[in-house]
DNA sequence: CCTACCGATCGGTAGG
DNA sequence: CCTACCGATCGGTAGG
């Protein structure tokens, strides 16, 4: 559950915390550009140019696009689960605990290491075997959207199921029209959740 | 501002009007693949198959792939425009032409055809020439709906713009999660623009 | 992690 | 709209 391969910290005088620190490296470019052009649209040769090795070379780190493509994947739900239980504590107030996690959700989605974007950018792409196990990760992370709502006090033509599909398609189709020199991500996510008070 | 190109319905007894039918049989198939999967993971070879033709055959009708979205993107702006004023037409009360227009967008993006979807599944990607042309197609279908905000009553935590931007989000991201199993398009809209009624 | 390479697939074209 | 083909690029591998 960390946000990062944990060896990235290791000091760097032998060859395996080397390799770690290029594994690190290598995951932070693949997330970069999952995140800004989507799976399909990165080649390894991209990824390899990006982070300065040849192509082959990426395959002594991973044994295929698609793992690279998970692990890029695990470690974004994981930030953003995180950043969201983090945010949610430190709140009571039903409506206020939503928006603190709505804000880090987002500023988790728009932060620029795009980690949280790849997983967002192909949400329903990768048709590959693989697919199965992403899905997994996403609905257990919706989970905690889904016990925030459930505190919410409704207005009479709201409903739980739909509040929340509405909020999360709210926040994530950010990423097709936000540009970051406007409102900051937890401005815009606390201006989008307060379109849903009804009070 | 035609759904579908003119001459499709010509009588086919000559060279010109089975030509016709094969360039719209070609479009055809190249919504449905480009909706279902997306513009980068589509393939000419792809389209060529689902429409019966050689790969190189297709180059008689369009001169590239790119021109083929161009053509693809601007029937499905049509469609959703087309739909959306016809439907807002029949209603007065502002919440009632929202909830029109929102069951309009949705049936149109959420149909087998596939063209809106390539409208909506390809939202930032083509970053080629034909970009800004596409974008500003959209700008122009958006600002139908900016009108129909305007006309809204709000509650205290609302906001013209995010109202927008949040319904369009809620909307367009049905496209992540709808199975066409369960609720139909029309009650899927309706049930996301209640979540936005403050009264 | 590089060298050197593979077969497959890509968008597209000339000529008919 | 087919035949026949192009150079470029793709994910991936053997061997060191």
């Amino acid at each position: 559950m960390s946000r990062r391969p944990k060896s990235a910290t290791l000091p760097s005088s032998d060859g395996f915390a080397r390799s770690d620190n290029r594994r690190t490296l290598l995951l932070d470019e693949a997330a970069r550009l999952f995140g800004a052009r989507g799976y399909d649209s990165t080649s390894m040769r991209d990824i390899a140019t990006a982070v300065g090795m040849l192509p082959g070379s990426l395959y002594y780190h991973f044994p295929s696009k698609e793992d690279l493509l998970v692990a890029v994947y695990t470690i974004g739900i994981d930030q953003m689960q995180e950043a969201v239980l983090a945010a949610v504590a430190r709140e009571s107030d039903p409506w206020k605990r939503l928006e603190a996690a709505a804000a880090a959700h987002l500023s988790t989605l728009l932060d620029t290491s795009g980690y949280a974007a790849a997983v967002v950018a192909d949400w329903p792409s990768p048709a590959g075997s693989v697919r199965d196990q992403l899905v997994r990760q996403r609905d257990r992370y919706e989970e905690t959207f889904r016990e925030l709502v459930a505190d919410l006090p409704l207005g009479p033509h709201q409903d739980r199921q739909f509040l929340r599909l509405a909020l999360l398609g709210a926040l994530n189709w950010s990423l097709a029209w936000y540009k970051s020199n406007g409102d900051s991500p937890e401005t815009i996510a606390r201006r989008l959740v307060a379109q849903f008070r009804a009070d």
